[in-house]
DNA sequence: TTGTAAGCGTTATCAA
DNA sequence: TTGATAACGCTTACAA
């Protein structure tokens, strides 16, 4: 016994094909009567429509492509990832849409992938989980208008869908709450500066620093060569060799266990260090990190709504910002070292 | 100007659509000739095969479920799922295969949600990241017959496809490791004793005990609640009050960050401790943690090669085990305490 | 409000 | 080795 189809329905219902597929979609006009007796029939053959035939009809998928960049095993990507893919999960289960995805190695073969999702029709709209500096996929997607929302901050947003933290306020915030601590010296250790992200963190530093009557001195800001350990502990050092400042920021955990690297090894614990992106090391870790939650989850929640917006052609604008939370743990209470 | 279909490839090189057909799925019964001109069809087209037409007509779909349980937000489990959808990423692409996800928040949802891409004809295989006790989605799967396989040793292994680690040799080479360290009288504290996994592992513990000539003693075995830190604390609690062993091994980290726990409130140290699943947080936390990878990525690797196969009538054997690796930290390394 | 009929872009069956 | 032609299961003008 095959699986029932739309004919079936109508069969059994004593209507016409199109008249069930009305009732599918719940399309306004179409009678109480007529829903009432075809939603029974439905449930009595225990009818399922065929996706994939609704698909070629109706040339929609309903279905959101994924790409995840894993250029290497970065540990806390790996957090963010699956965590903003839960975000996307929710959100698009909501909103009736399902969700394919596949890991990239390079960001050539994501955009090898994008393509292959598109041209074969599978989805109707793309997520990016990461904005490169130029990105390619970006380029690609706006050259040929087709749905899709990047979580960070394009360079240049002409109207792409984007989701991404407020990164100037996030640290604008950091630095207040180190001041109101009594720190007086702060420094700032960034990613590469051609990252947005770094940027906006940085005009933040400045201009926090500014607003309290606090001079921004450049030999206390550092850029890394990454977002890696290795550069936070480079930074570091370089910035102790000149002066010893009382507070250091940085744009990533991992820049920031660089920093207690250095400080380790100098045996000098009276620093305060603050990181971003709440990794699980740095609760863990000793001592534990001082950290911004730039949260994941959210960040995939909403740029799904955009995409699901922008398919739907619902009126909606064009970004969401999400908010940032400052997780205090020991790195800024020197006194429970 | 719309995308060429199939049609404009075969108008364009003088063949009928089912020749190009024939083509893109690579039929052998083809001369090389027409193949060579409809491939550059293809190309002059840029053409692209529509896969949801492809799905429709051959009523295939090459794509994979994944259902993601998320009750909580375990820590581990998420440095788990996403290895193990890497793996899976990784197989389905070699194999030609799409992949879908979604989160599922508990049993009954994740039910829902493998019956929807079932019945909605959107994949042709399914893959369990977790094996439940008497696990309600097997089940189904089973009685329906359709193709899947789990991450995870099943409790009945009837012909269901699975992947797993051999957990009773995992524990049985842990347990030789300490011996041949000196250890001589080693607890054993597990998750559940209803789970699969825990029985096999206790059996590898009890095993290498006694062909080492060791005797086992009930009194340092210990069945924690769940997997939980607590758990271990708990345990761990219970053994000391009986009698200090010099080694303990746990069937998770988290069992075994509980121990530890136990052992600083103690004031005890010369204690080796043991975890299973290498968490993130076992490698940076003091003491860092000795462990046991399990692999999630081939794990999750192995599991897509099964289903396909499956899928596709491939003869193939019905299930994979995979092997694990020690991790040898500071808590088997008093010393360096 | 409902029905008719023509697609949607492939594959599959049967002939040739 | 190739070509007609009928599915595949649904949506959607257009009519009624």
């Amino acid at each position: 016994m095959k699986k029932p189809t739309i004919k079936d329905v109508a069969k059994y219902s004593g209507v016409s094909p199109s008249t069930v597929s009305r009732v599918i979609v719940g399309s306004p006009k179409i009678s109480h009567a007529t829903k009432q007796r075809v939603r029974e029939a439905m449930q009595k053959l225990d009818y399922h429509p065929n996706a994939v035939a609704r698909s070629l009809a109706s040339s929609t998928t309903k279905t959101l492509g994924l790409i995840l960049p894993m250029a290497g095993k970065n540990l806390f990507a790996n957090q963010f990832f699956i965590q903003a893919m839960k975000g996307i999960s929710v959100r698009a289960q909501e909103r009736g849409y399902y969700l394919m995805y596949t890991f990239s190695e390079s960001e050539e073969q994501e955009l090898i992938f994008i393509k292959d999702y598109i041209r074969s029709r599978l989805v109707d709209g793309i997520i990016l989980l990461t904005a490169r500096h130029k990105d390619l996929c970006i380029e690609y997607l706006t050259s040929i208008n087709f749905p899709f929302a990047v979580i960070g901050h394009p360079v240049d947003t002409g109207d792409i869908l984007w989701v991404d933290n407020d990164n100037f306020q996030a640290m604008y915030k950091v630095i207040n709450y180190l001041i109101e601590r009594g720190r007086k010296e702060i420094s700032f250790i960034g990613g590469p500066f051609s990252f947005n992200v770094t940027q906006h963190r940085l005009a933040g530093y400045e201009t926090a620093l500014k607003n309290r009557g606090f001079p921004v001195n450049g030999a206390l800001i550092q850029e890394g060569a990454d977002f890696s350990e290795e550069a936070g502990y480079t930074c570091m050092q370089a910035i102790l060799s000149i002066k010893k400042p009382d507070a250091v920021v940085t744009t990533d955990d991992e820049l920031a266990f660089g920093v207690l690297k250095a400080m380790k090894k100098e045996f000098i614990e009276n620093i305060s260090v603050v990181g971003f992106n709440n990794s699980i090391r740095g609760m863990y870790q000793k001592p534990t990190l001082t950290t911004v939650d730039i949260h994941p989850e959210e960040l995939g929640f909403y740029s799904t709504e955009l995409v699901i917006n922008k398919i739907e052609n619902k009126e909606s604008i064009d970004h969401y910002i999400v908010e940032t939370t400052l997780i205090e743990r020991e790195t800024t209470r020197p006194e429970h070292r």
